[in-house]
DNA sequence: TATGAACCCTGTAGCAACTATAGGGTCAAG
DNA sequence: CTTGACCCTATAGTTGCTACAGGGTTCATA
């Protein structure tokens, strides 16, 4: 099996589609283990960083936060144990992307509705304005909002 | 009409459900005028403020930025204007949220597949960790991901 | 051999939008 | 006159990077 060992952290960043800076944030937060150094010191990375940093950006695009990353790493590198918190972990992560979703919803038809009430004249008259003003636009102010 | 002036910060954050640190920080970057201050230096409030921070609290709900929250502002104390760029900058908000609303939709939609494919025995041969592992989890690593 | 471009290094500051402390001052009630 | 609830400023922390500034290294080319 081929050894691609030896990465540049500039390899390493266009093998994960990665900043650079980022990588090395990464190091800086102990997501990603330090790699040895050159005589000239540059990191040098080998297979084990490529996979763990795979994991990581991998984690990151689902939308888990850096810390449950750790917490899934964590766990990914005690392979006997059950995988049941992995399990836990994921579908937590799973129904608080679903309770986004819903507030998202829940606020894009709010938004819409006001939208739609809009007859676009004057500011004065404006009905999105009026509804984010503090009676809901039920009444328009007589005076600015503030002065 | 009764004037119901010179209120406290606390008194504002309460009638606003906005924690008062909040608001001292939307007088710091300019979001809300700084009041007067009364013989003990502290802050007094009239209907003015009450108005503009309901405003401002109204559109952040709804998912403004602040940086949108300041032109909407901007706009809004202009009353004799047409309302056409509220119209615009409220429209580009519900297709941002929209977006966000697809993404997030896409996102958990794979992480359901993720999840739905776990047998739940030990991490290595977990199918979450497998599909969050660089090889998509097609196979599962023989190490761990970084030693 | 020199030089220029493209890379790498550290350290620090910035972004959003607050939140949370520390270390004090003010005010009304008892 | 003391207690407790409130207020003040200033500063640091949160999340997950990103963007400098001010250097050093490497490698190809002239």
């Amino acid at each position: 099996m081929s050894r691609i060992d030896a990465m540049t952290i500039g390899n390493l960043a266009a093998a994960t589609a990665t900043k650079v800076e980022t990588i090395r944030w990464y190091e800086r937060v102990g997501l990603l283990p330090a790699p040895p150094r050159t005589d000239g010191n540059y990191r040098s990375y080998g297979d084990e960083h490529l996979r763990r940093l795979s994991f990581i950006r991998r984690s990151r695009d689902l939308g888990f936060t850096v810390k449950k990353v750790r917490e899934l790493l964590a766990l990914a590198d005690q392979r006997d144990r059950s995988c049941a918190e992995v399990d836990i972990i994921a579908r937590a992560h799973l129904s608080e992307i679903e309770q986004k979703i819903s507030d998202l919803m829940r606020l894009s038809n709010e938004l819409r509705d006001v939208i739609d009430r809009c007859g676009c004249g004057s500011i004065a008259e404006c009905n999105i304005i009026g509804a984010l003003s503090p009676d809901g636009g039920t009444t328009r102010p007589k005076l600015p909002i503030a002065g």
